[in-house]
Formats: C-alpha cells, structure tokens, sequence
DNA sequence: TAAACGGTTGAACAACCATTCAACTGTATT
DNA sequence: AATACAGTTGAATGGTTGTTCAACCGTTTA
C-alpha cells in the first residue's frame, strides 16, 4: 500500500522556504490518515467497482445478475465484490442460493455524486 | 484504463432476473462516464498525491518545497505533479526559477473532505 | 444422496504504475 | 559566458493489482 517510503531518502535540493514548510508540516494530517484517505479512494478507483456500485444501488442484486449486467464471469465480480465488502462500501444478505449486494450507506452514493458533478467540469 | 473487456466475455451463468438486469441497465450511467468517475478517483488514490493536495491547500508551494516537507525526490514529486496537473486538479504560477503549486479549486478539497469523514466512521 | 447451480477462493499471469536514475531545459547569479 | 539550481522528462525497474482458471463450498432440487 505505501507508495513512498517514510522519511529515509528526503529531498536532494535545498529548504527554500523553511517558515512555510514547517507551518505546512503542522497543518498536515498525520500519515496514517492520509493513507486510509488514498486507500478509500483507491477502492473507487475502478471502472469494475465503480459499475458494481452503480449496479446495486437501490434494488439490491446478485452476483449472478451482476456479472450478467456487467459481461463479467460471477468470479471477477465476486474478487472485486470482496474488496468492496472489506472496505465496508457494500452489504449482502443471503436468499437460499444467492446473495444479494447493496450499499453500506448513503456516504458513497453522495462522494460519487460530487465526484460526478466534478467531471462534467 | 479498461480493466475489463465491453461485452465479449460474457457471464457464464444464466439469467435468473432478467427484469431487473433490464431495468437496471437503463439506469446505468454510460460507459464512458464510468470511466471517467473511476479515472478520477485513481488520481486520488494514491498516497503521495493526497500529500501533495493537502500540501499545496490554501498557499500554493514549490516543488523543492514539497519535496521537502514529504520527504521525497524532486523528481517523484513532479511526476505525480504532473498526473494531478493533467487532470486539472492543480494549477501553477511561474515565479522566476521556482514554480508554484495550488490547488485548481473547491471541488476537489469538499469531495476530500467528505471521504476524511466517510472513512472516521 | 446425487446432481445442479450460485458464489467464493487461491494461484498464476499480464497489465499497470510509482519511484529511481540520468540527462536535459530554463532562469538567475557571478 | 559560465556556473548553479529549480524543475521536467524518458527509460528502466520493482511492486501492485484485476482477470482468468480451476477447484471448492453450501444450498436446493430431483
């Protein structure tokens, strides 16, 4: 997960503007969140997840019904199924067979929402 | 950008609602906008830029700066400068040898701010 | 109980991507 | 003009990740 490493191999160049950089070193969030923050994102950051997404929202679906929805195979649907489920983006309940998928919440609907209205500039 | 194929390798299950498929794939945003939404979030989903946008929020800085304060090469730094400048998420100002970075506007730092909040629970 | 089917899972593979390294551009200073 | 330095860029590399494939589990039905 962790794209840089910590602090080791800082910058080669020297502090321009020391004032700014240590006020900004206090204005940032500690590293753990800024990786939960990426880690989210990154989650979204899926044309697969992202359609399932769309898929489940309101009527709940299963998998089946997905993949079909979608022209996956059930298995690729389901891989990316789990990673939406660990990150608490979506719930299931189980019927005889099949398992039905939904939105955890109305938290995601609304950051796509934003995210939407973003790209049509 | 497509990690997974149109249409051609379709479900190998059957159809077990097929109204709801139906119903649902008239709801479904267009294939394009999937993409774009997904593109997006791929921006934001990585450690190092989410530094950088949280860096370069209200006073815009260089990229020495920056490279500075996160601990990292000049040259990972405006590598990723770049992704976030293509996809117009911050502009720059030329000042002499120096080149400063800010946020391009609002949206983004409000769809951040919902995700900060999303992931305290 | 055996067959059928929806769903899950682990390993393997291919594609993607962030960082490093080295070379380069442009501006400022001497 | 020459040096110094902020910033950019392309190629190479190592790590990450989405899909495929095959095997498996659990529930239902014959």
């Amino acid at each position: 997960m962790r794209t840089h490493s910590t602090n080791l191999p800082s910058c080669e160049c020297e502090e321009i503007h020391s004032e700014i950089i240590e006020k900004k070193r206090e204005e940032m969030p500690d590293e753990a969140t800024l990786y939960d923050l990426s880690d989210f994102f990154k989650v979204l950051g899926d044309s697969t997840r992202i359609s399932i997404l769309f898929a489940i929202d309101g009527e709940p679906m299963c998998v089946c019904d997905i993949a079909n929805l979608l022209g996956m195979t059930k298995s690729a649907v389901s891989h990316q199924l789990k990673i939406l489920r660990q990150n608490d983006l979506v719930t299931y309940r189980k019927s005889g067979k099949n398992v039905f998928y939904t939105l955890a919440d109305d938290h995601v609907r609304d950051i796509i929402e934003k995210a939407f209205e973003h790209i049509k500039e």
